[in-house]
DNA sequence: CGATCCCGCCACATT
DNA sequence: AATGTGGCGGGATCG
């Protein structure tokens, strides 16, 4: 319920009514709600004469807390409450208390309903992720309270963890200031830092044998307890001068609690942490007398505080069997990799103070401070920035770093998004049946390329909702069109499974690299985990002129060869840019000039690039990034050539340019592309040369799909493609050119089947010529044409056994925006809409809880932005 | 019956 | 002194 409304809920709702209900009212007819909660609470079958009834109800009349209880009641009764609120009779209110008391006896608001974690989730639903740097967010203690209904000392037990992420800060009595998870990656890192100081050894420990582990616990606690003091005041960042502030405070446990637990997250290298380990070592008692009640307390507290994380979608509740039976434990779930070299990409981006329209020039100038010490000083933005001042309260947190917040957001968005596929494709690991899955078929044509044949080698599909969750606004969320919503919506609800089919079904808005070879050492190179995907996309950046970062707006691609400048033509501006979560590839071979110019005609929704790209190979040790588990996982299902996106290797040897890997690269549209694909373009002998006449000349084995600007749609590609065929892309690319994607943009989202096979590519219009600008045309022809080619497909491929779903969507998308001026409309109103707003419910519930909000936060952008004029 | 964790008392901090 | 914070743990609920 909170998700979905979220997006009405203004910060300061009147705190009269529950402002999740109102706006779940609106968005749906209280006919529907039936299977809610609420409902249950709605309906007057007051049976309160039970014994226990009256007790209750005696026991909550007497009760101080009756209040509480009446709010959260209408908390729980959303529609009634708005009708009430409507017609302002006394005897409405007489009525509700009535059937209150009795609604009330019988369904006290279960326990689940109060829990911390779904407070929090209202909590964080009612500020964007990733607010714009200039809306400046603060929090009401009291309001806030008032509003969710509950005791001010809850939002405590929120803020305080949110607080120790740095999502937000305290800026004076009653008042916080929130940040969003801007910074969440780097806080993220520093505490990773700090955590493998402190309790690196000490997990390592504790991962392994248990054996030892009591020596080594017992050893470690002496060594922490010397120096500790020290460092734990290092680790959090909060106070800032730790002299100063007399560190007489004992308050703050519960910050410092939650970031030495997220700190036992990082470090660990399963990325579990059970409650019992994680309260002995957080108990930092002196001695072993781990007394009991103490330890009791402790892991109250990690209770509270992984509520919260688990709201923010970083860890989640799982269970670990031992000998002694099954613990409860935690799984980190967030973003374990971080760019590692914050400092560098700093430097390096000359582009970050350029882009035009950045709001965040309009911050104020940040100052760096070094409260990090000794060995926080590169993490600067951890600490706050104020000198220190008596008082931790005094310190009014500036908000963290905004420096190097372009790449930051860059890179934690990459993270992130990384983080959720491979979130995504661990659950789908586990159920496969309840994800819509990505499935990686073999690949007849090329082996390097190639898929595992087994049946296990499906791949979630990360469904347009799932990178929301992390993922900066504009980035993940695609707005879908609304044709494109239900194709979606059909994918969601089958996977799409071609057994035996050649065909590469990859979801729409997720990032994905795909690469001929596969090499052990490429590892690295894993989408989800490496912290290079900050790298490259930090790297692109700087190459790039940042205008031509976004802009699928501007239709106009931005050729590698073809200096962005056009770019500030685009007015859509830098706000999107931040949130643009990869940049482009520049391409260095020459070879791409042509390209470029097959495709200019064209609107490009994104822009393409092709790169030659050299992995600096910063760390060729970076494997150790890639959580070991994770790659068992991995190698487990398949023979250890899993061409999952993420993990795929990158092409190397074999590929016939001596330019290693090069990636064809499509930029998302700034904020809404479905999104980005990563190519290899090396080809491997036997690749797929993309006959299409935008890269004819560079062969590569793969293709890229356009991030549609607004749609998020799948693509399928059979990995041999012959030059020939020409991919057919959706209506509105009017299958021209795989180039021709960037047309795509302005179609709605439709799959994209690239294929080898004739039967499967259907030559809709292979002339690249087609003009962009009249998609609707070309569109309408081709439309027929695909289904008909889908269809051929589907009947005449054994190989596809292709769900029907797949082939409507094809048809579907097509048929919708096919008029020129539909197309306008569309976009804009893709523009207006959030997945949550649009997406499938079911699939929202699914997932965890960030989506919600990042949807709130992309919906609120998208909501400024539609002031100005695109 | 163990796992969870709500609830709110009450000490301490800040205003 | 009033009000803000938040440690803390009893005991209710959940599974």
């Amino acid at each position: 319920e909170n998700i979905f409304d979220r997006s009405r809920m203004a910060p300061k709702t009147p705190i009269k009514n529950e402002p999740v209900d109102l706006s779940y009212q609106k968005g749906c007819t209280p006919e529907r709600n039936p299977i809610t909660p609420v409902k249950l609470v709605d309906r007057p079958q007051p049976d309160p004469w039970t014994p226990t009834a009256n007790l209750k109800m005696l026991v909550s009349a007497a009760s101080p807390d009756m209040r509480d209880r009446e709010k959260k009641k209408e908390l729980f009764r959303p529609i009634e409450n708005s009708e009430q609120s409507d017609t302002p009779d006394s005897l409405q209110c007489d009525m509700v208390d009535d059937s209150t008391v009795d609604e009330f006896e019988k369904q006290r608001p279960s326990r689940k309903q109060k829990s911390l974690g779904l407070l929090c989730q209202k909590f964080l639903a009612r500020y964007p992720s990733y607010p714009l740097s200039t809306e400046k967010t603060t929090i009401s203690l009291d309001e806030v309270a008032s509003i969710l209904g509950v005791e001010r000392r809850r939002i405590y037990d929120i803020v305080n963890v949110l607080e120790s992420l740095h999502l937000v800060s305290r800026v004076a009595k009653n008042q916080y200031c929130w940040h969003g998870r801007h910074n969440l990656s780097q806080t993220l890192q520093t505490l990773q830092e700090a955590g493998e100081l402190q309790y690196g050894e000490l997990m390592t420990v504790f991962q392994h044998k248990e054996q030892d582990m009591e020596y080594k616990f017992g050893e470690w606690k002496r060594e922490i307890i010397t120096d500790s003091q020290d460092r734990a005041l290092l680790d959090f960042s909060e106070p800032d001068c730790p002299s100063a502030s007399a560190n007489s405070r004992k308050d703050k446990s519960l910050r410092i609690m939650s970031q030495k637990f997220v700190m036992l997250f990082l470090v660990s290298k399963t990325k579990i942490v059970t409650l019992d380990i994680a309260a002995k070592i957080l108990i930092e008692e002196t001695q072993d007398t781990v007394d009991h009640s103490k330890y009791k307390t402790k892991v109250r507290r990690l209770y509270d505080i992984a509520n919260v994380l688990t709201s923010l979608g970083l860890i989640k509740k799982v269970h670990v069997t031992e000998e002694r039976g099954r613990k409860p434990a935690f799984k980190w779930i967030g973003p374990v990799e971080f760019p590692g070299k914050t400092d560098e990409l700093k430097g390096k981006s000359p582009t970050s103070d350029a882009l035009p329209g950045t709001q965040r020039g309009a911050r104020a100038p940040y100052k760096i401070c070094a409260m990090g010490k000794r060995r926080f000083t590169r993490h600067v933005s951890f600490n706050s920035t104020q000198p220190c001042e008596g008082t931790r309260r005094k310190v009014s947190s500036e908000p963290n770093s905004i420096h190097q917040e372009r790449q930051d957001e860059h890179c934690s968005k990459m993270i992130n998004l990384a983080a959720v596929c491979r979130q995504k494709i661990e659950e789908d690991t586990r159920n496969p049946r309840t994800t819509s899955t990505l499935c990686l078929l073999p690949v007849p044509g090329d082996s390097d390329f190639c898929v595992n044949p087994l049946p296990q080698a499906i791949f979630p599909v990360v469904q347009a909702d799932v990178p929301n969750v992390s993922l900066p606004n504009g980035i993940s969320s695609q707005a879908p069109h609304p044709s494109t919503l239900a194709s979606s919506k059909t994918e969601n609800g089958n996977p799409t499974l071609f057994p035996n089919q050649p065909f590469l079904c990859f979801p729409s808005s997720s990032l994905f690299m795909l690469c001929s070879s596969l090499q052990e050492d490429s590892l690295r190179e894993t989408l989800p985990t490496t912290g290079d995907v900050g790298n490259w996309s930090a790297e692109a950046q700087a190459a790039v002129p940042p205008a031509a970062c976004q802009k699928r707006s501007s239709h106009k691609c931005a050729w590698p060869s073809a200096p962005v400048d056009e770019e500030p033509a685009a007015k859509k501006q830098s706000m999107e840019l931040n949130d643009v979560p990869l940049s482009l590839i520049v391409p260095k071979k020459p070879f791409e000039s042509p390209t470029a110019e097959s495709a200019p005609g064209s609107d490009c929704t994104s822009a393409v690039y092709l790169e030659a790209f050299h992995h600096h190979s910063p760390e060729p040790a970076d494997q150790e990034c890639f959580d070991s588990q994770e790659q068992e996982k991995w190698s487990h299902n398949n023979d250890s050539e899993e061409p999952f996106p993420g993990n795929e290797p990158i092409s190397n040897e074999n590929a016939n340019q001596p330019l290693l890997p090069q990636y064809l690269y499509v930029q998302p549209n700034a904020g809404l592309s479905s999104f980005n694909f990563l190519l290899s373009a090396n080809q491997a002998p036997g690749a797929i040369g993309l006959a299409a006449s935008p890269l004819p000349s560079l062969s590569i084995p793969c293709v890229m799909m356009p991030s549609a600007a607004l749609a998020s749609f799948p693509v399928v590609c059979s990995s041999a493609i012959t030059s020939p065929l020409s991919p057919v892309s959706d209506g509105s690319f009017s299958a021209g050119t795989s180039m021709n994607f960037s047309m795509s943009g302005l179609a709605s989202t439709a799959p994209v089947f690239i294929g080898t096979t004739t039967v499967v590519t259907p030559k809709v219009s292979p002339t690249p010529s087609v003009d962009p600008q009249q998609p609707s045309h070309s569109t309408l022809h081709l439309n027929p044409e695909l289904a008909k080619s889908c269809g051929a497909v589907k009947l005449d491929s054994p190989v596809c056994m292709g769900h029907p779903v797949t082939l409507l969507k094809l048809q579907q998308p097509s048929s919708a925006p096919l008029t020129p001026k539909s197309i306008r409309p569309a976009r804009h109103e893709a523009f207006f809409k959030t997945p949550g707003s649009l997406g499938d419910p079911v699939a929202w519930k699914k997932n965890e809880g960030n989506q919600p909000r990042s949807a709130s936060s992309v919906q609120r952008r998208l909501e400024i932005s539609s002031s100005s004029p695109d």
